[in-house]
RNA sequence: GAUUCGUUAGCUCAGCCGGUAGAGCAUCUGCCUUUUAAGCAGAGGGUCCCGGGUUCGAGUCCCGGACGGAUCACCA
């Protein structure tokens, strides 16, 4: 350990210098505190456990109950505020239940004649964001606010970056942390200031947890299936595309795990599901990211009847178990969770929202329709495309309450079984709320030979230009010829259901790490890039202070300038060197 | 991709008609033994996103670019 410290000082020496050049004030501050913690003999990243007996949710709730129990507990945490009076100190410690006060007596903290603890650990080298561990009693302070006090401390991390300072009164943010770029690129900074984001993703968990929970119950089997697929299907949309050395061949990241799954039922599950990634090449906005979170699950026997059954319930117990009632406000509207939920056909809506009947209608009609209303069309769309878009359009935005939408045309839907009553409508539900689609549902196609031929009609889809039509995957047809029982399937998308949920109206808000366009590192030229040009090292060192952050700026300067500039640094720092001279310099960049 | 708004201290933000860059919190120094977003007093801290242009002079005006937000289009 002492040799390893040694180390440690010696290395913040030798680097304090440089990368004070760098560091804003506060971060040289801490780095300073870090050297003179190593110096006082204390490890600020110590290896051994802390042993926390209790944390400041359970203080809170319980102490006014049970003092007894709370008369030598210990926590950690990090330091969110500190209010330094003398001899006398308070904390906000944060843990991960919450926050409590600490209170800091010098005389109860160090006992004896030492009291480099409290005044020169405690008061000068800890900082906001340090995280320290505490032994002490619960006690009530003056203002009424419960306290530990503490009688030992423990640092446990050193943080050297400064937080944002975040405070809040009456339910009132002051200065609070809201960019989102910053939230999201440092996620880690927003769940530390921001409480109401851990909560997020707590429920986050929490709906998926009670999914899983409810399927497990109805004895469905949770599996995986592959992410790199051969054939990206399941779903029209643009897939990313890979490569695999090995086989040499384009792997394509999955965009659904439908047909996967389906092969399993033709296997003799009676029920399967799976969590899973899905990754989409198509734009970004608060309503997409790259990579989503999607449901999907396959029962054998069923149809989609029983699914719209099943599915409501789930949601129901889903919304109830995640946020404690039936009803989430989302912007303006209160949404019940209450079943059952609306049923209404897509040709009803149509009409209802329209007034226009498309039953029965050829592509020329329904372009006809869709002039009327002011719907833009083009030469690729077919008369499932045209439909969806007069419902996109004109009928989906006013579904706020959980709707089911049902019997969508048969173009639309490629691995949907026909109606039972109408071959030109599949047996598919939508689950509308507020506004838009949440869950997707089919009776599933399980006669192979219509199958082929819908992937036929999807090809010729795609040769006219719609180039989300999807691809063939002769393995699936082949799994099918063998056999697979009557099913119902059903998908969700649990980044949308967690955005109701939560009254979240951004994607990015639901992800932990929404993808982001890379920050721009930019490259700094180093001190010894200018030694290596003949610029002795005292001044290289200012040169990048002296704003020259690439080897090309500082080479295409003037010499009368970088003098001017490098002798101003020397007089504003007081430097021990000699005046440059304008050779010396001419010398530098030659 | 289009439109629009934004980018100034560690954080949140001012900055007027173009004239030496400001506040609060945070940081540092000193004083203070129960304070409640903020004790008191003082101090330090800036590549005003980047690059051009206009000008005697640009954080401010003009052009281009980067990044982000919002809206729209495509999609879940």
């Amino acid at each position: 350990m002492a040799g390893f410290v040694f180390v440690q000082i010696a290395y913040l020496c030798r680097n304090f210098f440089n990368m004070s050049l760098m560091l804003s004030e506060q971060e040289q501050v801490r780095r300073q505190s870090l050297a003179e913690l190593y110096q006082a003999g204390i490890n600020p990243y110590p290896p051994e456990q802390f042993e926390v007996t209790t944390n400041t949710q359970i203080i809170t709730e319980q102490f006014n109950e049970n003092k007894d129990a709370f008369q030598d507990i210990s926590i950690a945490g990090r330091i969110m505020s500190r209010r330094i009076m003398g001899a006398a100190s308070f904390v906000e410690l944060q843990d991960s239940a919450g926050r409590i006060q600490l209170y800091f007596k010098r005389d109860d903290l160090c006992p004896g004649e030492d009291k480099t603890l409290y005044n020169n650990v405690f008061k000068r080298m800890l900082d906001i964001g340090d995280i320290i561990g505490v032994r002490g009693f619960v006690f009530v302070t003056q203002m009424g606010e419960i306290t530990v006090h503490v009688t030992e401390m423990k640092v446990l991390s050193k943080s050297l970056r400064p937080l944002p300072i975040v405070k809040e009164k009456d339910g009132k943010l002051y200065d609070a942390f809201t960019d989102p770029e910053q939230r999201y690129r440092m996620r880690y900074v927003d769940l530390i200031v921001n409480e109401q984001v851990k909560d997020t993703f707590i429920k986050r968990t929490k709906a998926i947890n009670a999914m899983r929970n409810f399927f497990n119950e109805h004895g469905y089997l949770e599996v995986e299936t592959p992410i790199l697929q051969p054939i990206p299907g399941g779903a029209s949309a643009r897939p990313f595309v890979t490569h695999h050395n090995a086989l040499d061949i384009p792997l394509y990241l999955r965009i659904a795990n439908e047909l996967y799954l389906k092969r399993l039922i033709v296997g003799g599950f009676d029920g399967v599901y799976e969590f899973s990634k899905d990754f989409r090449n198509e734009g970004m906005d608060r309503m997409h990211n790259p990579e989503f979170t999607v449901l999907e699950i396959y029962v054998a026997y069923k149809d989609y009847l029983w699914m719209m059954d099943f599915t409501e319930a789930m949601i129901e117990r889903t919304v109830k178990e995640t946020t404690g009632t039936d009803k989430v406000k989302v912007g303006d509207h209160e949404i019940s969770f209450q079943r059952p939920f609306k049923r209404v056909t897509m040709l009803d809506a149509i009409k209802e929202h329209t007034g226009f009947d498309v039953s029965g209608m050829d592509e020329a009609g329904l372009r006809e329709v869709c002039a009327k209303l002011g719907i833009e069309t083009d030469e690729s769309m077919g008369k499932g495309k045209l439909i969806d878009e007069i419902f996109g359009e004109k009928c989906e935005p006013n579904y706020i309450q959980p709707t089911f939408i049902t019997d969508y045309p048969v173009e639309m839907s490629p691995l949907c079984k026909r109606h039972r009553e109408n071959p030109e409508l599949t047996e598919r539900f939508e689950l509308m709320i507020n506004g838009k689609e949440v869950a997707n549902a089919y009776t599933e196609l399980n006669d192979p030979i219509d199958q082929r031929r819908r992937f036929e009609e999807q090809i010729r889809l795609s040769e006219r230009g719609d180039n989300e039509a999807m691809f063939i995957d002769q393995d699936f047809l082949r799994a099918l010829e063998y056999g697979m029982p009557p099913t119902s399937g059903m998908g969700i998308g649990i980044d949308r259901l967690v955005m109701l949920l939560t009254g979240q109206s951004s994607i990015q808000e639901v992800l932990l790490f929404p993808q982001m366009r890379p920050e721009k590192v930019k490259k700094m030229a180093e001190t010894s890039d200018f030694v290596k040009l003949g610029v002795p090292e005292e001044w290289a060192t200012w040169i990048v202070q002296a704003g020259y952050q690439s080897l090309e700026a500082f080479k295409e300067e003037k010499p009368a300038v970088l003098m001017q500039k490098l002798n101003g640094l020397r007089k504003k720092n007081k430097l021990d060197i000699p005046a440059l001279q304008i050779d010396t310099v001419e010398a530098w960049l030659k």
